[in-house]
DNA sequence: GACCAAAAATTTGCATTCATTTTTGGATGA
DNA sequence: TCATCCAAAAATGAATGCAAATTTTTGGTC
């Protein structure tokens, strides 16, 4: 079900929680257990705990400074968004993402940024097409240089605002849901060591950019679940090289 | 500091409760939790409570014998999946759909399945593509009849098999969600009232089984992504018909 | 030294309790 | 009659308590 984790219903009604389709760390906290959340959110999408690892109730209740009752609501929560598992009687773990699984939340967001481009090329205001040609030129004198942290703040940056652009709020919580999920990998997904997909990359950007400008809806759909695709290519790789190192 | 993962084995994966990726109703719920959540979830989808209503704390521990704080967890992961919205100090109350919203989740939903569709091309087998042929020709048998509750059962059996075809457990599960949320405004979508729109349908229907047949996935993809812009476009019509009447 | 069973200690799940906030009801006054 | 204000009642948010389950430690045996 989850399923999915959010933000909308805070932007729409002004201080409802709504984790799972909030932008997690977007989601306004006026209560202890929406800070906590997002507090807890960021605490285990930014890797504080190891993969597999056991979460602890007693040591976070501590770290937070808080009792136990809005921390296990932060839990179930996050056990909802996917980004760990609930093990009955035995508490909570890190969610590990294996082969499988990590291939599957690729294909998610293929068509999740897929759908984006579509709506984005609905609605996007010449000023937002604008900034995203601003970055995508950004992106490519950092390619030219081989500045893979600038690449890759002006990448996530373009791949945001076509998601912005799109304007809509469940696609942008679900979309911010799997991105967290996928934190951990997507960093993993070093193009130091594939210059091939590096190039590979910057050409799929100079098509986005184009089906954007000719607000061209399903031709940039396809492009960019193909590019979505390619990246969990180079992330699979990447997987198996580490796992053989 | 660093939780440490590797002491002992990995716990069996296939045992693990993954809330967010498991079907709602399909929720193996070995806790209290786990059922508590099931059972309010639906209890809520089927539209117990008025959209807007408060829901009384209270009365669901009574309701269903047991103490508010396994209650309260479930009402924060309810609200997670966008069902209901937690007003700090106001209670929970039940997520209300205005036109909005309402299209932002139809389009989503045509976002989801769309991939589903493309996917399913690549993995679906033979014996789960005879299935889905099956119900479209019943479906059809039920549009000729003009029965309108075989056509809607049909019609749901083809979309879910695509999504089972799809293989894919995220996507499952976010679909579970966006269906669960547009559920009401699903049935109010009442064909009986639209015949053209169900003609209309029936014939998009007999593009997604051909596209299916040929395996074409970006066909097949944007093949339903129009066919659930269409029916968003007649629920959207449905709607303010209603609200005129 | 490895292996296994039993007891201690920790941890989890849920109920209960307490402090705050909101809501309700009525009294007061214009 | 209506609006405003205030106190009582109810509801919410969070902390604490307790029984059951699990994990760890201990002690003994082979």
């Amino acid at each position: 079900m989850m399923l999915d984790a959010g933000m909308e219903s805070a932007i729409d009604a002004g201080a409802a929680i709504a984790p799972h389709d909030a932008v997690p760390s977007a989601t306004g906290a006026a209560t202890l257990h929406g800070t906590l959340l997002a507090q807890l959110r960021d605490y285990v999408v930014e890797g504080n705990l190891a993969p597999g690892a056991r979460v602890p109730e007693r040591l976070l209740c501590e770290r937070f400074g808080i009792s136990r009752t809005p921390l296990r609501e932060a839990l179930k929560v996050l056990a909802s968004e996917g980004l760990i598992d609930l093990l009955p009687n035995r508490g909570a773990r890190v969610r590990q993402l294996g082969h499988d699984e990590m291939v599957a939340l690729f294909d998610v967001m293929g068509g999740l940024e897929a759908l984006a481009g579509r709506l984005a090329c609905e609605k996007i205001t010449e000023e937002a097409y604008a900034e995203i040609e601003r970055l995508h030129h950004a992106m490519y004198a950092s390619y030219l240089r081989r500045d893979l942290h600038g690449y890759f703040a002006a990448n996530q940056g373009i791949h945001d605002r076509i998601v912005a652009a799109a304007d809509n709020a469940p696609l942008a919580a679900t979309y911010a849901n799997f991105a967290g999920r996928l934190r951990r990998v997507r960093y993993a997904a070093n193009l130091d060591k594939d210059r091939d997909r590096w190039g590979e990359a910057m050409r799929e950007h100079e098509e986005i950019l184009d089906a954007l400008r000719r607000r061209a809806g399903p031709e940039l759909s396809d492009i960019l679940f193909r590019h979505l695709r390619n990246k969990r290519r180079a992330a699979a790789t990447q997987e198996s090289a580490a796992a053989g190192a």
